[in-house]
DNA sequence: TTTCATTATTCACATATGGAAATAATGACG
DNA sequence: CGTCATTATTTCCATATGTGAATAATGAAA
């Protein structure tokens, strides 16, 4: 017996006054009410309507159940529908992971934007470049940069970074500039950045025409955050793989020079990754749109944070 | 969707902190408890668990929603609980309709004793010969002398009266004492009975041995009302059919002579009447299970009003 | 990395339920 | 009293749901 149905289906006969008509206003057949009556009377062992083919009375014991089941019934809409305004009113908490860079340049500065269209969302930030449990600690999503490992995820891409080669020019007149990707490997250091998760240091990928090379390369300094890299670049002890918008303006002033500028690296891919789910809230929906729609309009979609979590 | 039972079963998940787990304190299946989870999520449009075959996880949407379903079931459990406890605990109002001299003289005495053993029950007495319908006033049952004529209405017999013809000595002075029934037909008056509903009179049956009459007698006066009939008997304006105990006291000190005593009429059989009901109130039930119990406990059993309501 | 015990889900058949049509009951009216 | 319009209930077949068995997924342990 579904109970909630048939306590709609008796409060609907009390306030109608029959069955036939509490029928029409549920668009609902008239064996139906009958049943369901029928099945509430027999779960709670009282008769709660005297009925006959001409009229139905309510007995005391069902004008008492009436007005409890009214208060009852009342309750369950109002929980039904504040479930319902909470997916599409989007509101509450939204817990968000971003590496460093992306966090300090591009998402907190544009969330002044978010907050006047969603007033009501609540957001968490997790700022690290170190990759969390998105199932396990409850966060909702997560924008990255590099593959994304997890097959379990949904991965949405929503911009690239370019990474340059790199170095400040007291670095340069100590050691030389390098003239082919080979010279790096005598004579000279690298700044390297490491996996947070894996430990692993990212290589040195560089390709000009038909011409590829992949080095890991001795290095004088590795750190596994981004915006501890780009700090990291200035130093001048060694030559940096770094994304190239956020050392655009140390290009432009000479702290930095370019290196190898002829060789090309890949890209890094920049995804925000939540878990799959068929009823995704309308809050996590809302942000995953708003950041898309972020890097989409503007040339910032560029920018990302250093090296792949891999 | 049984929306109770699938939201009985998210709590229980909730819980138990795995499916399997809910499920056997349950006693149901496991597939009936994933089909529950997904049919609420569905129904709520709303992902409540995140769960994997080895760890459920409450989603922050599921935990709010937990403790409001926790909350509406508690007030549905005790909105069943309080109608089972109606009916096993008798409470509430109980209307009765009785005939006058039964009310007087049998009922209305013994109500000290029902009122020690059911406190709780609060006793409507409708006390007239005219029949109530049953149904239409919520009358939950009625005492009643005579044969019952309502097809739909549940009888239980609970004893039967004597009739007995009787006079006053100044009626027998002035008209002679009858020897025979036929002597009625000729220079006699009756006190008749005639029904309140049909305002038929009712005959004066005799029987002695294979002998049998049964005769519309000439009257001086006829009353719808049984205790008003025994005031009538004492007018001494005719030979009366009256109801044995209740004349006993006059007929012991001589207000009162008995007529015809070797011939006797059909008792009156008394019966509680109620509306067929698959889900008797309990108090409807033990009221007449005493009721019953009176009559058959002591002589006053052979109580009960004058003529049948027909 | 592979193995394996545990647990959620899916599948397919048995059982339960929904609902159109037919039937029974009611009570107003003449 | 009989007739008949209205309404609650029952019947029986089509559809939906429950559940045992099988399968897929997970994650701890070696």
């Amino acid at each position: 017996m579904d109970q909630i149905a048939a306590m709609r289906a008796f409060v609907r006969v009390v306030e109608a006054g029959n069955f036939t008509r509490a029928a029409d206003l549920m668009e609902m057949p008239k064996p139906t009410v009958t049943k369901l009556i029928q099945q509430l009377e027999g779960h709670l062992r009282t008769k709660l309507l005297n009925r006959t083919t001409r009229r139905v009375r309510v007995t005391p014991d069902g004008a008492a159940y009436y007005e409890r089941a009214l208060a009852l019934l009342s309750d369950l809409d109002e929980l039904d529908g504040s479930m319902a305004r909470a997916q599409t009113s989007p509101a509450g908490r939204l817990r968000v992971d971003i590496g460093t860079s992306l966090a300090l340049n591009v998402i907190i500065p544009a969330l002044p934007d978010f907050h006047a269209r969603y007033p009501d969302i609540l957001l968490d930030l997790g700022v690290s470049d170190r990759p969390a449990d998105l199932v396990g600690e409850n966060i909702d999503c997560a924008i990255r940069g590099g593959d994304i490992l997890d097959p379990n995820l949904i991965a949405r891409r929503i911009g690239q970074v370019d990474l340059v080669m790199c170095a400040t020019p007291g670095y340069i007149a100590r050691h030389g500039m390098p003239q082919h990707p080979r010279d790096l490997l005598e004579g000279h250091r690298v700044i390297a950045y490491f996996s947070p998760r894996t430990g692993r240091r990212m290589a040195f990928d560089m390709v000009r025409g038909e011409e590829s090379y992949e080095f890991d390369l001795p290095y004088a300094l590795a750190v596994n955050d981004s915006t501890a890299y780009q700090a990291a670049v200035l130093t001048g002890l060694g030559i940096a793989h770094a994304v190239e918008p956020l050392i655009q303006p140390y290009l432009a002033d000479g702290t930095l020079v370019r290196v190898l500028p002829e060789w090309r690296s890949e890209p890094i891919v920049l995804h925000i990754v939540y878990a799959p789910n068929r009823h995704l809230s309308s809050r996590l929906r809302v942000f995953v749109d708003w950041v898309a729609e972020l890097f989409a309009s503007s040339n910032v979609y560029r920018l990302g944070p250093l090296p792949p979590p891999s």
